[in-house]
DNA sequence: ATTAGTGCAAATCGTTTGCACCCAG
DNA sequence: CTGGGTGCAAACGATTTGCACTAAT
Protein backbone atom coordinates (compact mmCIF):
# COMPACT_ATOMS: atom_id res chain seq x y z
CA UNK A 1 0.00 0.00 0.00
CA UNK A 2 3.01 2.26 1.12
CA UNK A 3 4.50 1.65 -2.37
CA UNK A 4 0.98 3.32 -4.07
CA UNK A 5 1.58 6.51 -2.17
CA UNK A 6 5.21 7.62 -2.66
CA UNK A 7 5.39 9.54 -5.93
CA UNK A 8 2.44 10.63 -5.80
CA UNK A 9 1.58 14.78 -5.83
CA UNK A 10 -1.74 15.00 -4.22
CA UNK A 11 -3.41 13.78 -1.76
CA UNK A 12 -5.20 9.95 -1.67
CA UNK A 13 -8.65 9.25 0.24
CA UNK A 14 -9.19 5.69 1.51
CA UNK A 15 -11.84 5.37 -0.72
CA UNK A 16 -10.10 6.63 -3.92
CA UNK A 17 -7.23 3.74 -3.05
CA UNK A 18 -9.57 1.47 -2.70
CA UNK A 19 -11.22 2.01 -6.05
CA UNK A 20 -7.84 2.13 -7.70
CA UNK A 21 -6.68 -1.19 -6.41
CA UNK A 22 -9.99 -2.57 -6.76
CA UNK A 23 -9.72 -1.97 -10.82
CA UNK A 24 -6.28 -3.99 -10.58
CA UNK A 25 -8.15 -7.03 -9.52
CA UNK A 26 -7.06 -6.91 -5.88
CA UNK A 27 -9.46 -8.19 -3.27
CA UNK A 28 -8.11 -5.96 -0.69
CA UNK A 29 -11.07 -4.37 1.89
CA UNK A 30 -11.87 -1.15 2.48
CA UNK A 31 -11.22 -1.54 5.93
CA UNK A 32 -7.79 -2.66 5.46
CA UNK A 33 -7.42 0.58 3.75
CA UNK A 34 -8.23 2.40 6.47
CA UNK A 35 -6.01 0.61 8.86
CA UNK A 36 -3.05 0.55 6.90
CA UNK A 37 -3.46 4.78 6.45
CA UNK A 38 -3.88 5.36 9.96
CA UNK A 39 -0.72 3.28 11.11
CA UNK A 40 1.21 4.83 8.32
CA UNK A 41 -0.07 8.60 9.33
CA UNK A 42 0.54 7.52 13.13
CA UNK A 43 3.76 6.35 12.15
CA UNK A 44 4.50 9.74 11.04
CA UNK A 45 5.11 8.57 6.93
CA UNK A 46 2.18 10.01 5.55
CA UNK A 47 0.14 13.44 6.10
CA UNK A 48 -3.71 13.67 6.54
CA UNK A 49 -5.72 16.67 4.39
CA UNK A 50 -8.82 17.46 5.45
CA UNK A 51 -10.61 17.19 1.64
CA UNK A 52 -13.89 18.45 0.80
CA UNK A 53 -15.12 16.26 3.65
CA UNK A 54 -13.14 13.44 3.56
CA UNK A 55 -9.59 12.56 4.80
CA UNK A 56 -6.94 12.09 2.32
CA UNK A 57 -3.24 11.13 2.76
CA UNK A 58 -0.29 12.46 1.15
CA UNK A 59 3.68 10.58 1.69
CA UNK A 60 5.85 13.04 3.23
CA UNK A 61 9.46 13.34 4.61
CA UNK A 62 10.05 13.86 7.79
CA UNK A 63 12.27 16.79 7.14
CA UNK A 64 9.70 19.32 5.20
CA UNK A 65 6.69 20.46 6.96
CA UNK A 66 5.07 23.08 4.56
CA UNK A 67 2.46 22.65 2.30
CA UNK A 68 1.07 24.93 -0.93
CA UNK A 69 -1.78 23.03 -1.16
CA UNK A 70 -4.15 24.09 -4.86
CA UNK A 71 -7.54 24.80 -3.54
CA UNK A 72 -8.72 23.70 -7.60
CA UNK A 73 -7.07 20.54 -7.83
CA UNK A 74 -5.25 19.53 -4.67
CA UNK A 75 -1.87 19.47 -5.80
CA UNK A 76 0.46 19.83 -3.06
CA UNK A 77 3.84 20.90 -3.38
CA UNK A 78 6.06 20.78 0.00
CA UNK A 79 8.05 23.68 0.56
CA UNK A 80 11.34 24.88 2.40
CA UNK A 81 11.46 25.90 6.24
CA UNK A 82 10.09 29.47 6.94
CA UNK A 83 13.81 31.24 8.52
CA UNK A 84 13.33 32.28 11.59
CA UNK A 85 9.91 30.17 12.78
CA UNK A 86 12.21 28.13 14.98
CA UNK A 87 13.13 31.26 16.57
CA UNK A 88 9.72 32.47 16.68
CA UNK A 89 8.50 29.83 18.01
CA UNK A 90 10.34 29.57 21.03
CA UNK A 91 9.74 33.10 21.57
CA UNK A 92 5.96 32.88 21.58
CA UNK A 93 5.91 29.41 23.39
CA UNK A 94 8.15 30.44 26.10
CA UNK A 95 5.50 33.19 26.51
CA UNK A 96 2.61 31.72 26.46
CA UNK A 97 3.90 28.80 28.55
CA UNK A 98 2.84 26.50 26.04
CA UNK A 99 5.51 23.47 25.12
CA UNK A 100 4.92 23.04 21.05
CA UNK A 101 5.70 19.48 19.78
CA UNK A 102 5.07 20.09 15.96
CA UNK A 103 3.75 22.40 13.60
CA UNK A 104 2.28 22.81 10.50
CA UNK A 105 2.49 25.70 7.43
CA UNK A 106 -0.45 25.12 5.01
CA UNK A 107 -0.62 27.85 2.01
CA UNK A 108 -4.02 27.97 0.40
CA UNK A 109 -3.82 29.02 -2.83
CA UNK A 110 -4.13 28.34 -6.66
CA UNK A 111 -1.04 26.12 -8.78
CA UNK A 112 -0.06 27.51 -12.24
CA UNK A 113 -1.59 24.67 -14.27
CA UNK A 114 -5.13 25.60 -12.46
CA UNK A 115 -4.30 29.65 -12.83
CA UNK B 1 -25.17 32.57 18.38
CA UNK B 2 -22.20 34.44 17.34
CA UNK B 3 -22.40 35.61 20.87
CA UNK B 4 -21.86 32.49 22.40
CA UNK B 5 -18.76 31.75 20.03
CA UNK B 6 -17.05 35.04 21.03
CA UNK B 7 -15.12 35.09 24.25
CA UNK B 8 -14.39 31.12 23.88
CA UNK B 9 -10.82 30.28 24.46
CA UNK B 10 -11.60 26.73 22.59
CA UNK B 11 -13.00 25.51 19.50
CA UNK B 12 -16.80 24.23 20.16
CA UNK B 13 -18.57 21.92 17.86
CA UNK B 14 -21.98 22.08 16.47
CA UNK B 15 -23.04 19.39 18.59
CA UNK B 16 -21.73 20.84 21.94
CA UNK B 17 -23.06 24.17 21.00
CA UNK B 18 -26.46 22.33 20.04
CA UNK B 19 -26.26 20.21 23.78
CA UNK B 20 -25.49 23.76 25.60
CA UNK B 21 -28.37 25.44 23.93
CA UNK B 22 -31.14 23.30 24.75
CA UNK B 23 -29.59 23.09 28.17
CA UNK B 24 -30.24 26.80 28.78
CA UNK B 25 -33.84 25.80 27.35
CA UNK B 26 -33.76 27.05 23.78
CA UNK B 27 -34.99 25.00 21.46
CA UNK B 28 -33.23 25.98 18.63
CA UNK B 29 -32.13 22.88 15.90
CA UNK B 30 -29.24 21.26 15.20
CA UNK B 31 -29.61 22.36 11.63
CA UNK B 32 -29.32 25.83 12.51
CA UNK B 33 -26.34 25.93 14.63
CA UNK B 34 -24.43 23.94 11.53
CA UNK B 35 -26.27 26.23 8.71
CA UNK B 36 -25.17 29.29 11.32
CA UNK B 37 -21.51 28.12 11.92
CA UNK B 38 -20.80 27.45 8.54
CA UNK B 39 -22.08 31.05 6.68
CA UNK B 40 -19.84 33.10 9.65
CA UNK B 41 -16.92 30.61 8.70
CA UNK B 42 -17.88 31.55 5.09
CA UNK B 43 -17.84 35.09 6.19
CA UNK B 44 -14.56 34.76 7.98
CA UNK B 45 -15.41 35.33 11.56
CA UNK B 46 -14.83 32.53 12.48
CA UNK B 47 -12.13 29.58 12.01
CA UNK B 48 -12.68 26.16 11.57
CA UNK B 49 -10.36 23.48 13.12
CA UNK B 50 -10.35 19.35 12.85
CA UNK B 51 -10.83 17.92 16.31
CA UNK B 52 -11.61 14.20 16.88
CA UNK B 53 -13.29 13.54 14.12
CA UNK B 54 -15.89 16.49 14.10
CA UNK B 55 -15.64 20.34 13.46
CA UNK B 56 -15.45 22.63 15.87
CA UNK B 57 -15.16 26.68 15.56
CA UNK B 58 -13.81 29.32 17.39
CA UNK B 59 -14.17 33.23 16.72
CA UNK B 60 -11.07 34.69 15.71
CA UNK B 61 -10.00 38.26 14.13
CA UNK B 62 -9.16 38.32 10.56
CA UNK B 63 -5.65 40.18 11.50
CA UNK B 64 -4.14 36.97 13.66
CA UNK B 65 -3.70 33.88 12.03
CA UNK B 66 -1.22 31.60 13.83
CA UNK B 67 -2.90 29.39 16.61
CA UNK B 68 -1.14 27.26 19.49
CA UNK B 69 -3.20 24.56 20.12
CA UNK B 70 -3.13 22.28 23.10
CA UNK B 71 -3.45 18.66 21.85
CA UNK B 72 -4.42 17.35 25.79
CA UNK B 73 -7.82 20.51 26.31
CA UNK B 74 -8.08 22.01 22.78
CA UNK B 75 -7.41 25.14 24.34
CA UNK B 76 -6.80 27.77 21.17
CA UNK B 77 -3.94 30.58 21.99
CA UNK B 78 -3.42 33.04 18.82
CA UNK B 79 -0.03 34.41 18.12
CA UNK B 80 1.44 37.11 16.53
CA UNK B 81 2.31 36.43 12.67
CA UNK B 82 5.77 34.71 11.99
CA UNK B 83 8.20 37.88 10.99
CA UNK B 84 9.55 37.10 7.69
CA UNK B 85 6.63 34.79 6.79
CA UNK B 86 5.09 37.20 3.84
CA UNK B 87 8.34 37.66 2.25
CA UNK B 88 8.68 33.91 2.50
CA UNK B 89 5.27 33.01 1.17
CA UNK B 90 5.99 35.35 -1.92
CA UNK B 91 9.41 34.05 -2.33
CA UNK B 92 8.30 30.18 -2.46
CA UNK B 93 5.31 30.88 -4.39
CA UNK B 94 6.78 32.82 -7.16
CA UNK B 95 9.39 29.76 -7.48
CA UNK B 96 6.47 27.13 -7.79
CA UNK B 97 4.25 29.25 -10.14
CA UNK B 98 1.68 29.08 -7.14
CA UNK B 99 -0.71 32.23 -6.04
CA UNK B 100 -1.48 32.22 -2.80
CA UNK B 101 -4.65 33.29 -1.26
CA UNK B 102 -4.79 32.17 2.78
CA UNK B 103 -2.26 30.65 4.89
CA UNK B 104 -2.41 29.04 8.44
CA UNK B 105 0.10 28.26 10.89
CA UNK B 106 -0.78 25.83 13.57
CA UNK B 107 0.84 24.49 16.00
CA UNK B 108 -0.09 21.40 18.46
CA UNK B 109 1.35 20.90 21.68
CA UNK B 110 0.74 20.74 25.09
CA UNK B 111 -0.22 24.04 27.08
CA UNK B 112 0.87 25.05 30.53
CA UNK B 113 -2.41 23.93 32.38
CA UNK B 114 -2.17 20.53 30.85
CA UNK B 115 1.62 20.19 31.43
C1' DA C 1 -2.64 -24.89 17.63
C1' DT C 2 -2.14 -20.18 18.04
C1' DT C 3 -1.98 -15.63 16.29
C1' DA C 4 -1.91 -11.67 13.43
C1' DG C 5 -4.05 -9.85 9.70
C1' DT C 6 -7.96 -9.70 6.36
C1' DG C 7 -12.61 -8.92 4.14
C1' DC C 8 -17.29 -8.45 4.56
C1' DA C 9 -21.41 -6.52 6.41
C1' DA C 10 -23.56 -4.00 9.78
C1' DA C 11 -23.36 -0.30 12.96
C1' DT C 12 -21.95 4.50 14.11
C1' DC C 13 -21.71 9.26 13.89
C1' DG C 14 -21.21 13.83 12.04
C1' DT C 15 -23.33 16.38 8.59
C1' DT C 16 -26.72 17.52 4.85
C1' DT C 17 -31.12 17.65 2.70
C1' DG C 18 -36.28 17.63 1.91
C1' DC C 19 -40.10 19.47 3.52
C1' DA C 20 -43.76 21.48 6.12
C1' DC C 21 -44.41 25.33 9.15
C1' DC C 22 -44.37 29.97 11.09
C1' DC C 23 -43.53 34.73 11.45
C1' DA C 24 -42.48 39.36 9.37
C1' DG C 25 -43.10 42.45 5.59
C1' DC D 1 -49.96 36.70 0.08
C1' DT D 2 -44.86 35.94 -0.07
C1' DG D 3 -40.30 34.85 1.42
C1' DG D 4 -36.74 33.80 4.56
C1' DG D 5 -35.53 31.31 8.27
C1' DT D 6 -36.49 27.26 11.38
C1' DG D 7 -37.04 22.53 13.29
C1' DC D 8 -37.79 17.87 12.56
C1' DA D 9 -36.88 13.54 10.54
C1' DA D 10 -34.93 11.06 6.99
C1' DA D 11 -31.03 10.54 3.97
C1' DC D 12 -26.14 10.44 3.17
C1' DG D 13 -21.37 9.30 3.29
C1' DA D 14 -17.14 8.53 5.52
C1' DT D 15 -15.24 5.82 9.01
C1' DT D 16 -15.33 2.13 12.59
C1' DT D 17 -16.40 -2.21 14.60
C1' DG D 18 -17.81 -7.22 15.23
C1' DC D 19 -16.93 -11.39 13.58
C1' DA D 20 -15.72 -15.33 10.99
C1' DC D 21 -12.01 -16.93 8.11
C1' DT D 22 -7.25 -17.57 6.28
C1' DA D 23 -2.47 -18.07 6.17
C1' DA D 24 1.85 -18.23 8.44
C1' DT D 25 4.59 -19.42 12.50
Amino acid sequence: VLQLLVGRERPVSAQQLHTELRATGSRIGLTTIYRALQALAAAGLLHAFGWEGETAYRFCGQDLHHHLVCRVCGLVAEGPPIPGIEDWLAEVSAERDFTPERHRVEVRGVCGACT
